[in-house]
DNA sequence: AGTCTGATTGTTACC
DNA sequence: GGTAACAATCAGACT
């Protein structure tokens, strides 16, 4: 493993829509724990009628960890296959970056 | 060359 | 509509 940092927000602030040096900003793809939320929100929610937001995260995220590779497997193929639409994105992102370059040096 | 942070993704529930 | 923990992730920016 690389490094463990808390991938918690360190100050817990607000980290909505922030620097953004990207023209058309190519996105990245979904996480393997987005298609894991998808396919357990609905499962969780069932048997927890009425639970809130926070309770739903953090179980769903004990639940994740809690997951062996085998059953994170279908979740990171969606994740790496979610990933692959991403790298699409980039890559016509930067070939635009590469055209705006060219008609730049006009 | 290597690291690290920042930005992004999606969920639900509430204001 | 936006934010909040939850986890992944990845690419670009920085040293």
């Amino acid at each position: 493993m690389p490094k463990e940092k808390s991938t918690t927000r360190k100050g817990g602030k607000e980290r909505v829509q922030r620097r953004k040096k990207d023209p058309n900003a190519p996105k990245r793809g979904l996480s393997a724990y987005m298609f894991f939320a998808n396919d357990n929100r609905d499962k969780v929610r069932e048997e927890n009628p009425g639970i809130t937001f926070g309770q739903v995260g953090k179980m769903l995220g004990d639940k994740w960890k809690a997951l062996t590779e085998t059953e994170r497997k279908p979740y990171d193929a969606k994740a790496a296959t979610d990933k692959k639409r991403y790298e699409e994105e980039k890559a016509k992102y930067q070939a635009q970056l590469a055209e705006a370059s060219e008609e730049e040096s006009s």
